[in-house]
DNA sequence: TCCCAATTCTGTAACGTTACAGATATGCCA
DNA sequence: TGGCATATCTGTAACGTTACAGAATTGGGA
């Protein structure tokens, strides 16, 4: 004979059909609503063959929590939120990010939601919504700045994210980067290895960390090799095409231009080469280039470029790792690394 | 002297701080719940003056509503779901897709969560598991075919959805698909007008409904110019690259190799005109390439090769757009668009 | 045998929202 | 004046979950 419960009352029994809740799980074993909610997270206070059985009925109905239950009550959104300037990506490596952060969270309650803002808006807003409605666990943010207002922000208010891209504020915080002092000073090691001497820098974007990284780099290299700097002005990879093909075309073209560039991007590489070539040179022949490579495309094309490859698939993957450990409340100190051309290199802090 | 409102009771008084909610608008307004609820949604049975009011106040005090509220209330999640194969995209063009969704989703309350899979394993087990949990309330998949299971299984659980890429099923359902038939039609007869009259088709994989586009405005252009077809056996854009560009060596150091190609992809393209070169073949003297454009850096590096542009930014608006109007319940014939290179065009079902 | 603690279960309340079924006030007509 | 429809507001309950406090059962020690 069961048990009367009055929690899981008749409705439960009367209830046609929909998926399985704690409540008609409850009904069904005779348990209450508490226990196998209890069960089913592995709380103490359970007996050893109820939790069993309960896991075993929830396993065989393909019970699922219902996320808004869950979020209403605890405030977990089970949500990632990655932060996305929509006016990006030339090459398309936001999709490989996306992947990466799929690939890690798959296993795992997380959904990824993509937020979308404006660089030439405020980039705060977006961040400042997701903190004020609560709507993510943890975010996801990009194009990182030394003294970023995004990520000040967030350590203030105690928000859980991690970056791609490092900054230069004192707090230390949950990041993913990209060696880009490694990648110069092994393009300036490189392109010298060949025997050239006047070598450029096509750099990133004015404004990201990432530049002061890459420049201190190419100007260590270029010390340690004995050698002068060529500079290109203002130029940067956020120069539209026609804009770098045109004024590398006018470099190449000058008295004595240089024989050796490293190109912060594929696509600054691709007008870069255009650039010599309507200057008359060959690729390989008046200059060698290095770039870092965004599209796989590019590497197989132009043999004669040398490419070095960021993996933004792994990046995804480490952005996503270091921000469900950042919610779990995991020291940020540990939540850092580092990728270069030979892998991931996890940081300790200094 | 206010009311006294025992629905709104002291807590909401005592409640230190927080975002606002219903209640404590209600409170401060000396409201019940209902009425604010009801006036922020514009309901008939509010006076005007107290709906201005509660919309004002609002405003002021930054209200959004609590989505885990709404979702456990409604089972409405404002939530699109786009579901991503992790293996596709040589290209990047998914960037471009979820841009173009986010830009058309901006204003609205939807949010868009990206839903992986590996199209290795089973197509069907995002799509089931959306339906099933109710984790949004409607889907975009790609990789649409003829007789697409998930197309069916939406269809049967009346679950709103948009394909990118149509089926032939006979039940009319919401797509936006890019006019490849028009395209290749295009292609040839620019081939054509250069004089070339071996084509061949660089098609796309087999099981897309696009690859029967796209043959069928190849063959029917050819038989209108009266040209046969060069057939290249079973290769497609799926091939790798270095099977596409040792394939279209062997082609091309034939007897009589084709002098127009027609390539379904942008890196498609990439190999083909890779292979052309191995075999010693100049492009734009001993043949001409037409392809779709996927990657914009394509376009620019090499100006002789004929690029048709998809733009799939904008299929990620006219998707976004199709799902939201079939989660409101529009006829699904409606909701269908075709995007040439000169716009997109409505269409009306025949 | 009795009592108390530990073990294992229970129901209630609440998160923020909306559907529903009233309740109150107002105005109009007979 | 009374009755009734209309306009405008109200509280209660419920969505599925978990925190909390409490109830029932068991076992062991005195």
């Amino acid at each position: 004979m069961g048990r009367r419960l009055r929690q899981v009352a008749e409705e439960a029994a009367a209830a046609p059909e929909g998926r399985p809740t704690l409540k008609s799980i409850a009904f069904m074993m005779g348990l209450g609503v508490t226990t196998v909610s209890r069960a089913l997270k592995d709380a103490p206070e359970i007996g050893e063959e109820t939790r069993r059985r309960v896991q075993m009925v929830a396993r065989q109905v393909g019970y699922r929590p219902n996320r808004a239950g869950v979020r209403l009550r605890t405030g977990k959104t089970n949500v990632i939120s990655l932060i996305l300037d929509t006016e990006d990506d030339m090459t398309g490596f936001v999709s490989d990010i996306i992947y990466g952060i799929t690939d890690r969270i798959a296993e795992s309650p997380y959904h990824l939601v993509v937020t979308p803002y404006s660089r030439r808006r405020d980039p705060m807003e977006p961040v400042r919504y997701v903190v004020e409605t609560g709507s993510a666990d943890g975010i996801i943010i990009s194009r990182t700045e030394p003294a970023d207002k995004r990520v000040r922000y967030l350590l203030e208010h105690g928000f859980p994210f991690a970056t791609h891209g490092r900054t230069e504020l004192d707090a230390a915080h949950p990041f993913h980067d990209f060696d880009n002092q490694a990648f110069a000073r092994m393009a300036v090691e490189a392109l010298v290895a060949r025997g050239r001497s006047r070598l450029a820098l096509l750099p990133p974007p004015p404004g990201l960390t990432y530049r002061a990284h890459m420049r201190a780099g190419f100007s260590a290299a270029l010390s340690d090799a004995g050698l002068p700097e060529y500079p290109l002005g203002d130029l940067s990879i956020d120069a539209s095409i026609d804009e770098i093909r045109d004024r590398i075309r006018a470099v190449a073209a000058s008295r004595s231009p240089p024989d050796g560039y490293v190109s912060a991007s594929g696509a600054g590489a691709f007008a870069l080469v255009a650039g010599l070539e309507a200057a008359g040179q060959v690729l390989g022949r008046e200059a060698d280039v290095v770039s870092k490579q965004s599209t796989k495309l590019l590497r197989w094309f132009r043999p004669e470029l040398r490419l070095v490859e960021e993996d933004f698939r792994l990046a995804g993957r480490e952005l996503a790792n270091a921000v469900m450990k950042a919610i779990d409340g995991a020291d940020p100190a540990g939540l850092q690394s580092l990728a270069n051309p030979s892998g991931v290199m996890p940081l300790t802090p200094c």
